[in-house]
DNA sequence: GTCTATAACGAGATAGAC
DNA sequence: GTCTATCTCGTTATAGAC
């Protein structure tokens, strides 16, 4: 595999498990096999290194929840395949990377931080339009508006993710997602 | 006011801003106004700091919820003075403690790791506990059980937190906030 | 309880050879 | 594209005087 793309991947790991101000790049070149600097080659510097990572991990969710279409997904579907996005990351060990950077954002460099909103829009847009769908389909039945029932649901699996990893359990996740789902059938 | 008292409240305001590894000693010093080891006089170690703040976060909660009872708030009064807290954080640029710390949990030392847990599960205990008087009083009006809504709430509020942070608005929590409620009402 | 001075270490980053 | 060697700075923490 290409060695930008295996230091992307460690870093990425590291990131969602320790955050960004709780990992080095001798972290990743100990993980990678490499020295440190043969890292700075590939990415000059760390804030450039999680830049980068953000940006593929953004094009990467896009890809993920516009390859339902394809599939043919009804709107339950599509929830489901996104909850199970959040359900991976638990699985191991890890939180959501657009919400660690988020919750790390003061200490972010100039060049990270405008890629953040980016990616919490898409998915409230994604969202907004899944919900739509499934009440024109009698799938969904919202008490709230989709915006902010899709709002809501993204909040949730961040918070949850968070909590799972304070509580050392996988039982908030899973209660959130069944409440959650109660909530608009 | 007492020098112990002054440094942790440095120490809160860094850490819900930046993180626990997004600050320093010296950062608590410039702003408090004494040396480096006049701070580890106080706290000897930094994980001590931020565990004896994180026990102090949790036994402020824990008061201000206990509150509620002698003002005689109904159960709508306290899932609004519960957000409240959220709120005041949010208009801060802080993000919750217990939020932060358990996002960054993994880099914890071990002496905080295990405060994390009593801080949500108290929260989820009193949460349902007013949503079931909620629902006897016929305030709230549950699709799910009131253990599962607790936690829901609990995470929408911790996500949207960060999402807020991410997005530079406001809307993302005001949005969460009106969803929540008129799901359970 | 506060300070100056300093130790010991790890961080991000660079120079320059191969 | 990788390495060894090195630089500079910031970090947590300690020693010891006042």
């Amino acid at each position: 595999m290409d060695m930008k793309t295996t230091i992307l991947d460690s870093a990425q790991r590291l990131i969602q498990q320790k955050g960004a101000n709780g990992f080095s790049y001798a972290d990743i070149a100990k993980e990678v096999g490499v020295s440190k600097p043969s890292l700075h080659h590939h990415f000059a510097t760390k804030s450039e290194l999680v830049a980068r990572l953000m940006e593929r991990y953004t094009e990467q969710l896009i890809e993920y929840l516009d390859s339902f279409n394809r599939k043919g997904f009804s709107a339950k579907d599509k929830i489901s395949g996104y909850c199970d996005l959040y359900r991976n990351s638990l699985e191991h060990n890890k939180v959501c990377l657009g919400g660690m950077l988020s919750a790390e954002a003061l200490t972010l460099e100039a060049e990270t931080q405008p890629l953040l909103p980016r990616f919490f829009e898409y998915q409230q847009q994604w969202l907004a339009n899944v919900l739509d769908q499934g009440q024109a389909t009698g799938e969904f039945h919202l008490k709230t508006s989709a915006s902010n029932q899709a709002v809501i649901m993204i909040a949730t699996l961040q918070g949850a993710l968070i909590i799972c990893r304070a509580s050392k359990t996988k039982a908030p996740f899973e209660q959130s997602i069944k409440g959650l789902l109660s909530t608009i059938e």
